[in-house]
RNA sequence: GGCCCCGUAGCUUAAUUGAAUAGAGCAUCUGACUACGGAUCAGAAGGUUACAGGUUUGAAUCCUGUCGGGGUCACCA
C-alpha cells in the first residue's frame, strides 16, 4: 500500500478523534517535503484551523503527536507554521524498495472483465501529401496515451480514420494526369506518399500561376478590396479547378478510371504511411476510411429530425440548434441533402459503437477544432451516445520553429521522414565522434543510433504539455544533456553496465537481511521511485505522456546524484552493496518501464 | 467584432490543480577526471509568473478589466 495512502486513513481518523472531523481523502493535502526542510512527507494543515479553532502551529503539533503515536511507519515530525513534516521509517523504506523489484508488473493496472473500454482515434492524415512535424506530435500523443491507458487497466482500441476522399486527392490526381508522366514510386525511386505530395504542389503552382493570368490587366493598381474581388473571380474562372471538381463528382458516381487512379495513388501513399509509421513506432488497431463512412451520418441526422432534435430550414438544409448550450446553430445537412464534416463525425460514431461497445471515446485532434468537438459532444449526446456527453478532445497546440510558423505553401514544413532520418544520423555522428559505439558491430550501431534519434525527437516533444503550443528546435532536441531522451537513455545503459560488471564479479544482488542505514539521497530516491504507479494513475487521469516524461527525468537526476556520491560496485559492506545494487535494477526497471509508455526504447548499451 | 486557448529567467520549459524561498535544462561563469561509463557531477549568477485590481490565512493557479500572441466563427475537411 502505497504510504500517501496509509497516511490519508492515519489522518482521517486522527481528525475526527481530535476535531470531529469528517475529511474525505481528497481534502487531504499531503505533499512531498521540501528539500529545505527536515521530513519526508508534509500536511498542510490550514484547512482544519477552524474547526480545531487553534493557531496552525499548535493544530500541526497535535496531529503530529496523534499520528506518531499511532503510525509505526512514522519516526520523527516536526512543525513549521501550518506544515507538519513527517519522517517515514527506513524500514518502510525498504519494504518499498523491496516491493517495486518483487512486482513484475509494478505501476501496472492489469484490464479485466469489468474494465472500461476506450476508443482512442489518433494521426488522421490525409492522403495527399507525406505526413509532417504536426503529425508527429498528434502520433507520438496518440500512441502514449494509449498506452497510459492501458498501463491504467483499460481496454484500447486504437484507431485511425484516414481522409482518403475530397477535393484535395483529385487535385494530386489531376497534377499527376497532366504533368507526371505516368511515374510511379518505383519509377521515380521516391516513397509513395512523397510522390503524391509533389503531384499536389505542382497542381498548387499550376492552378497559381493560372489564377494570376486571369487576374485583369489593372489589377495592380485596384484598391485592396477590389484587388480580393478580381482574385475571387479569377479562382472562380479556373479552369483547372474546375476539372478538379468535375474529378470529384466522376468519383462520387464511381466513375471506373477516376476510381482506378484513386486506388492506385492511395495505395503508394499508404505503403508509404506504414513506413513511417512503423519508424514512429506507433500502430492502430482498427483503421477506418472516410470513402466508406462519409455517407453514414445522414441516416443518423434525419432520425434526429423525425425526433425533433434538429429542424429544417425552407431550401432543405438541416441545422442544430445549440444556442440553449451558448453556442449558434449547425449546419447537418446541406440544402442538396449531402453530408457535412459534421455529418461524417456522426455517422463515424455510429459505426463505432455498433463494432465495439464503446465506453469511452478519445479524439487526439488539434486544437484549432476545439470548437467542432464541443459541438459533437452536445450533438452525439442528444442522439442519444451513452459516450457523447464525456468524448474527450485530448486537444493539443500547434508545434512552431524557431524560424516561425510551419506553412505547407511557404515550404517550411517539416517532413516526418525527413526529420526521423537526420535525427538518426546526428546521433550515429555524435556517438562515433565520442568513441561511444566502438565496440558493436555495424547492426548494433546502426539500431542504437535509431534508438537514440528517435528517443530524443519522442521525448522532446511528448515532454511538453500538449494543450500548449510549443517551438521544436531540432537541435536541442538531440541534446546529450539536461532533460532529453539522451540523457534517461544514457543513465539506463550505465545501469545496466554496472548489473552486468556486478554480476561478472559475483556480487550479491538480493536484499540484505541485516539493517543497513540509509542516507537522505537514497531516502529520496525510493521515495520517488515508490511513486511510479501513483505518476502513472494520474497521467491517465489528465491524459498526460508530459507527466510521465517529467517525472522519469526527476528520477534519473536523482539517480546519477546518488550514483556519483558513492561506489556502488568498491563498497566493502556487502550488505550496503547488495540494497546499491537492488536500488539500481529497479530504478533500471521504472526507466524502462515509464519510457515505454512513452513509446521510446531504451538501450542497454550505448 | 463574438467565443475559446495561451503569456513563467536571455532561450526551451516544470510546478502534485490554491501552499513554505516559483523547480529544472540550454546558454554564461567557477570547480571536480585513480571514469564501478565525464553523453557525468558540485556550485554561482539569472524571476515583481505580461499589467492593474479583487477573493483567500495563503494566488503562476480562481474572479474582473487592460495589453500582447494564437485559434475559431463555411451548405471546406
Amino acid at each position: 500500500m502505497n504510504i500517501v495512502d496509509i497516511l490519508s486513513g492515519q489522518l482521517q481518523a486522527c481528525l475526527k478523534e481530535l476535531y470531529q472531523l469528517e475529511a474525505d481523502a481528497s481534502s487531504l493535502q499531503i505533499q512531498k517535503t521540501k528539500k529545505e526542510f527536515e521530513g519526508d512527507l508534509t500536511l498542510v494543515v490550514f484547512p482544519f484551523v477552524k474547526a480545531a479553532r487553534k493557531k496552525p502551529a499548535d493544530v500541526a503539533d497535535e496531529i503530529g503527536r496523534w499520528m506518531l503515536a499511532h503510525t509505526p511507519e512514522i519516526n520523527r515530525y516536526n512543525v513549521i507554521q501550518g506544515f507538519l513534516n513527517m519522517s517515514i521509517s527506513p524500514a518502510y523504506w525498504l519494504e518499498c524498495l523491496e516491493a517495486v523489484g518483487a512486482d513484475p508488473d509494478f505501476g501496472l493496472k492489469k484490464a479485466d472483465g469489468h474494465s472500461p473500454l476506450v476508443m482512442v482515434e489518433y494521426s488522421s492524415p490525409n492522403t495527399n501529401k507525406p505526413l509532417h512535424l504536426g503529425h508527429v506530435r498528434n502520433n507520438l500523443l496518440g500512441f502514449s496515451l494509449s498506452r497510459i491507458l492501458e498501463a491504467n487497466g483499460n481496454k484500447v482500441v486504437k484507431t485511425n480514420i484516414v481522409n482518403d476522399r475530397g477535393i484535395h486527392i483529385c487535385k494530386s490526381m489531376l497534377a499527376w494526369k497532366k504533368w507526371f508522366d505516368g511515374a510511379t514510386p518505383e519509377s521515380s525511386g521516391k516513397k509513395g506518399d512523397h510522390l503524391v505530395g509533389d503531384c499536389y504542389v505542382a497542381f498548387d503552382k499550376h492552378y497559381k500561376a493560372e489564377v494570376k493570368s486571369l487576374l485583369p490587366a489593372d489589377y495592380d493598381s485596384l484598391d485592396e478590396k477590389a484587388q480580393e474581388e478580381a482574385k475571387a473571380k479569377a479562382e472562380a474562372a479556373s479552369p483547372l479547378m474546375a476539372e478538379a471538381h468535375a474529378m470529384l463528382r466522376a468519383w462520387e458516381a464511381g466513375d471506373k478510371e477516376v476510381r482506378d487512379l484513386w486506388k492506385m495513388m492511395n495505395g503508394w501513399v499508404y505503403a508509404g504511411f506504414d513506413e513511417t509509421y512503423r519508424a514512429l513506432g506507433v500502430g492502430f488497431d482498427k483503421i477506418y476510411y472516410e470513402s466508406n463512412t462519409y455517407l453514414l451520418g445522414k441516416d443518423k441526422v434525419l432520425e434526429g429530425l423525425e425526433k425533433g432534435l434538429f429542424f429544417r430550414k425552407e431550401d432543405g438544409s438541416v441545422w442544430a440548434d445549440l444556442t440553449e448550450n451558448g453556442l449558434d446553430q449547425k449546419v447537418l445537412l446541406r440544402s442538396d441533402g449531402t453530408s457535412v464534416y459534421m455529418t461524417q463525425d456522426i455517422g463515424t460514431a455510429n459505426v463505432r459503437f455498433q463494432e465495439y461497445p464503446i465506453d469511452k471515446m478519445i479524439y487526439v485532434v488539434g486544437n484549432e477544432q476545439n470548437y467542432h468537438f464541443k459541438v459533437l459532444s452536445i450533438l452525439l449526446d442528444r442522439l442519444g451516445f451513452a459516450w457523447g456527453k464525456d468524448l474527450v478532445h485530448f486537444s493539443y497546440g500547434m508545434v512552431e520553429l524557431p524560424e516561425g510558423k510551419m506553412k505547407s505553401r511557404e515550404g517550411t514544413v517539416v517532413d516526418a521522414d525527413d526529420l526521423m532520418d537526420e535525427m538518426v544520423q546526428t546521433a550515429s555522428d555524435i556517438s562515433k565522434e565520442l568513441g561511444k559505439l566502438d565496440d558493436l558491430s555495424a547492426e548494433e550501431q546502426r539500431k542504437v543510433s535509431e534508438m537514440i534519434g528517435l528517443g530524443g525527437l519522442k521525448y522532446f516533444i511528448l515532454k511538453v504539455d500538449p494543450r500548449k503550443n510549443m517551438l521544436f528546435n531540432p537541435k536541442e532536441s538531440i541534446d546529450f544533456n539536461g532533460n532529453t531522451g539522451s540523457f534517461i537513455q544514457y543513465t539506463h545503459a550505465r545501469i545496466c553496465s554496472v548489473l552486468r560488471k556486478a554480476k561478472e564479479q559475483g556480487l550479491a544482488m538480493d536484499m540484505p537481511q541485516t539493517a543497513v542505514g540509509l542516507n537522505e539521497k537514497e531516502v529520496a530516491l525510493i521515495q520517488h521511485l515508490s511513486k511510479f504507479a501513483a505518476v502513472v494513475k494520474q497521467a491517465g487521469q489528465e491524459y498526460s505522456p508530459s507527466v510521465i516524461a517529467n517525472y522519469t527525468y526527476e528520477l534519473v537526476k536523482q539517480y546519477n546524484q546518488f550514483y556519483h556520491d558513492c561506489s556502488i560496485l568498491k563498497e566493502e559492506d556487502e550488505a550496503l552493496r547488495a540494497l546499491r545494487l537492488v536500488l539500481s535494477r529497479n530504478v533500471g526497471k521504472v526507466v524502462r518501464l515509464a519510457m515505454s509508455l512513452l513509446g521510446i526504447q531504451v538501450p542497454d548499451k550505448m
